[in-house]
DNA sequence: CGAGCTGTTGACATTGCTCAAATTTCGTGG
DNA sequence: CCACGAAATTTGAGCAATGTCAACAGCTCG
């Protein structure tokens, strides 16, 4: 299975970014062709295995990563053990630019993950020497800020129906394969669905009964939900 | 009205950065004294009073201000009028940067406020010719980001209680006066506080009145607080 | 087959919300 | 400086949405 091939990889420590599959959607995609090489020299790649931390809040920030496959989860923790889901990233997305020398969140594997990891001191020359790098990296963070406020939104002033509502069609949105797809893929558990939207998983569970009762989606099995019609699912999700 | 004091001031269009109060806590910071002129060339001053709308969520994104003295206010709304506030601007802080050509939020003066204005486009040149302002932008949106987060746990996962002692703590270390200073003043009304936090203003008020019954707290006036013991609060506000 | 997850459902508890009214604060004009 | 009306804040009473605790069902893995 996958263990092997993964390992295969692994050995092989500096990728060659002229064959990277997510090249184009990662913060890769600002550097000139001509400059692969710079950019391979930097790069090793890494597996991770379902549940795996990847790094926790507080860790020495030493290397950042761009996701080549697989997802991940952002969280943070309370003392108490609470937890926060910040957010889900997925291929192409890159993560562990920090202000500080500590990351400021946790990270762990939801799924099998291949990641290409690279020094952040690597990663501040390139920054210097390839300006639309930092370009680019500003532009994502833009994003990311634009997402935490619409997630702010959610968490603070939602209702639990609106808002697994509205993670669904963030999920559908975002899910690149939208052919005539009707199916969402839902890679995470309750658990974490319930701590990406502040509520419990019993809440979460419920939830999804009611809106399964409503006719707004169907639950081909638990992992996966099927839009019956994407119209009122959307306004019922509001805040779009 | 305002209306009027606005052109009287605004007039004076192009404003001094070598005598900028802020200069040095704003982007600015990062444009080399020498290159002040190119500064000044692009930036015009504007005076807001309180409640006033600086922007729309949803406007054409034309102008990024930074902020040379008062408060302001961001926020999201939902279709029905739920507000959430996903933060608060003050002196030296920076604002209007969009991914999409739309302001993703909207900005209201909390207090008088004076806002150094410079079209967006001005400023995507000034990123491109002095390279070291897009370093300054990134670093900031990485603390945006950060604080984000940070609200993101509060409010999915904190008690009402939690919350505001976490807000009083966050604007106390905040607060650049830190002399022998205990008293904290709370420039906005229940109310932002309320859609700060994911609460009601009854919730909020009626925690006030809890902490203060506890001794957590004083109420010197509805927007003054002391603290007696700022251990004891810090502990109560887990999450630092 | 049994242990251990993950998810669902039920019964009940609780936090925070809603509606309503009293009180205080604040801005304005006299 | 004072009075008045509007707005902000506080307080009370009841309620609803969501959380807690517990039981159970379905699956996976050894």
């Amino acid at each position: 299975m996958t263990e092997g091939q993964n390992q295969g990889r692994a050995a092989k420590l500096h990728h060659n970014c002229d064959q990277c599959d997510v090249r184009h959607k990662a913060m890769c995609a600002a550097v000139d062709v001509k400059d692969n090489d710079r950019l391979s020299a930097i790069v090793s790649h890494r597996d991770i295995s379902p549940g795996q931390v990847i790094f926790e809040e507080g860790d020495p920030a030493e290397y950042a990563y761009n996701i080549s496959s697989g997802e991940i989860r952002l969280y943070k923790l309370l003392p108490d053990g609470r937890r926060q889901i910040t957010g889900f990233l997925g291929e192409g997305d890159f993560l562990g630019l920090v202000s500080d020398d500590a990351y400021a969140y946790g990270a762990e594997a939801m799924t099998q993950v291949e990641l290409c990891s690279m020094r952040l001191i690597n990663l501040e020359r390139l920054l210097v020497d390839i300006p639309p790098v930092r370009e680019k990296l500003l532009d994502m963070s833009r994003d990311e800020l634009a997402a935490a406020q619409e997630q702010m939104l959610l968490l603070g002033r939602k209702t639990a129906r609106e808002k697994l509502l509205s993670f669904l069609m963030q999920r559908y949105d975002r899910a690149d394969s939208r052919p005539t797809e009707k199916n969402l893929h839902l890679p995470m558990t309750r658990t974490d669905i319930a701590d990406y939207l502040g509520l419990t998983i019993e809440t979460v569970s419920r939830t999804f009964t009611a809106l399964r009762e409503e006719g707004l989606i169907e639950l081909i099995d638990t992992h996966t939900v099927q839009f019956p019609d994407l119209e009122s699912v959307r306004d019922a999700a509001d805040a779009f």
